[in-house]
DNA sequence: AACAACATGTAAGCAGTTACATGATTTA
DNA sequence: TAAATCATGTAACTGCTTACATGTTGTT
């Protein structure tokens, strides 16, 4: 149970609504963690059942009403709690991978569309990322700001980010170079 | 609902009991796919009553008897179809994440032990890996056994693995640096 | 006239985690 | 003699996904 930790964490630079949150929780925040419009609804009230957060209602008038929530004292303790206990290894899951490592066994031209797709999908993010380390950084250069710069949290998860796309859009344009070449010579060992 | 692909990736390379699953989904798949051993006995008993898998039973005399099992027709068909359906985008989910997001509300000594430890996990994984790769590429060089290798598939979602540790190891010690620089002097703007 | 963005939820079902349960053999 | 390895499960719980539900304002 720790999306309880993750709204916490994205509550910290400011109050945000449900809407607001899951936009977030579709960019930066989905690097470590995923969540969809629902469940963060349904978390945000858990969370202010049990006092970690405070809700609070804005009347709009060209928009629907909205609820602001912010993170308050005991939610503070909470997530200081959670960040000092140990946690166990990150996991992933990634239904391109299972069909990669079921490549010899399955149709590769369609794999080969897969792995392009997601390379495409890889550099849409990083290009995000890397807007949102400039919007961070503001008018302060990398080495500044990482000395010095506020809230250095969302950088450096940001820039784990960006090197994790990195990663991922190398590797698939390698695996579709190693299927592409195979599919032309089958002559496998 | 993929964890059955996840399986029957695994089984392609032979038959396996739950056990011995258990142990390839702590390495080798656990890179994108991570299962505990109740869920593969679960998962392997329901994947037979469906036909998509074929159970025996291996009497042994020094060892508790166990089942083996292997992808029927039926279960490589369905991993045919699974491979050319659209998948959604991985999912990953990490609290070391959650608290390098906190940082700047939480402890920075209790994150950076975490970091460090990761960072060590890391390494591990790279050098099992590493173990991984010579071993499936046997006499063969690198460029050799891409292009005529037998079961290429693994191959490749281990070079990803390795890639993505590779990342993590260098984002942690990065991160444990800028957080100690920060640490000294906390003069934040 | 259609679509995206704003804004918030409920209900049902499925997948994953935690705790429990057992017991022999080999290695340190 | 203690721990690791081999070997397989059940039961209860919690968390996540899918489907459903509604309505306004601004943009193309």
């Amino acid at each position: 149970m720790a999306l309880r930790h993750a709204v916490l964490a994205a509550l910290l630079d400011g109050e945000h609504s449900g809407y607001q949150l899951a936009k977030a929780f579709d960019v930066g925040m989905a690097n470590f963690w995923h969540a969809l419009p629902q469940q963060l609804y349904a978390e945000l009230a858990k969370l202010e059942r049990e006092g970690l957060l405070a809700g609070r209602e804005v009347v709009q008038e060209s928009r629907p009403n909205k609820r602001l929530f912010s993170v308050t004292d005991a939610g503070l303790a909470e997530l200081h709690r959670f960040a000092a206990a140990p946690s166990k290894p990150s996991s992933i899951r990634d239904d391109l991978m299972v069909k990669v490592a079921a490549a010899d066994s399955v149709d590769a031209a369609a794999l080969i569309e897969q792995l392009e797709e997601r390379a495409g999908i890889a550099a849409a993010k990083i290009e995000l990322f890397e807007q949102l380390l400039r919007k961070m950084r503001g008018d302060l250069d990398e080495a500044e700001f990482l000395a010095r710069g506020a809230r250095i949290g969302p950088y450096l998860t940001c820039l784990r980010g960006r090197r994790f796309e990195r990663e991922n859009l190398d590797w698939c344009n390698e695996a579709v170079s190693v299927l592409r070449a195979r599919e032309g010579s089958d002559a496998q060992l």
